[in-house]
DNA sequence: TTAATATAACACCAAAAGGTTATATATGAA
DNA sequence: TTCATATATAACCTTTTGGTGTTATATTAA
């Protein structure tokens, strides 16, 4: 198991969190160098990294005595996916108006 | 439990939330009617929706002794927004190729 | 071989998240 | 007025989150 203990939307939601793939979307960095960009501790980093690792979103290869982190964006598509449900009620005006005219 | 301000990744990152987003997306309904599609109690249901509503994700209105929820999904665009970024990471294999051989 | 570096592995802590019950208040109906 | 219904709020519990520090192990450089 350990597959989806967390899911994506969980692991996004923290700002951090986010501004590590951020990182990671320009090159990939040992654990080191994502914790020069913070002010929280290496042990801290880490455990961010593992939470994002489990959600598939980045991976971690050892080389040498460094951890190089990579980004692994695919499970990002599910975001989308479910994001592109509620497109309808910002892409088209139309749409709404007649939607929100009938639910009632 | 969510005294400070719950921005919108935050809000979508559990996913009985995002249900009630999908119900009221349906529509409109009172605290009552969304209670009887989850396996929690009343509370927990309001807790969730003061949370979507810090949020601006949706909006109760008091009619009579209901309190009717309705869906605001503005605030999805920053998560839109935020996720086009990672866009060209899925969408152009032939960028992703190429990024990928330049980054290290 | 030894010293320095990078990470792993713990144990520990405070606060937040998600849930519960119990109680109170407001409204509509009889 | 009285009663049932819908919501609000307070108090509390448990687990998770996000952080800390310390110590151990592995790798590289000198």
């Amino acid at each position: 198991m350990g597959a989806a203990k967390h899911d994506v939307f969980q692991a996004i939601a923290d700002p951090t969190r986010r501004e590590m793939l951020r990182l990671l979307a320009v090159k990939n960095l040992p654990i080191s160098e994502i914790t020069a960009h913070f002010p929280i501790s290496r042990t801290a980093v880490v455990k961010h990294l593992h939470i994002l690792s489990e959600a598939q979103l980045v991976q971690g290869t050892k080389v040498g005595r460094e951890k190089i982190y990579q980004l692994h964006p695919d499970p990002l598509v599910e975001v989308k996916d479910w994001l592109s449900f509620y497109e309808q009620f910002w892409s088209n005006k139309l749409a709404l108006l007649k939607y929100q005219m009938e639910k009632d």
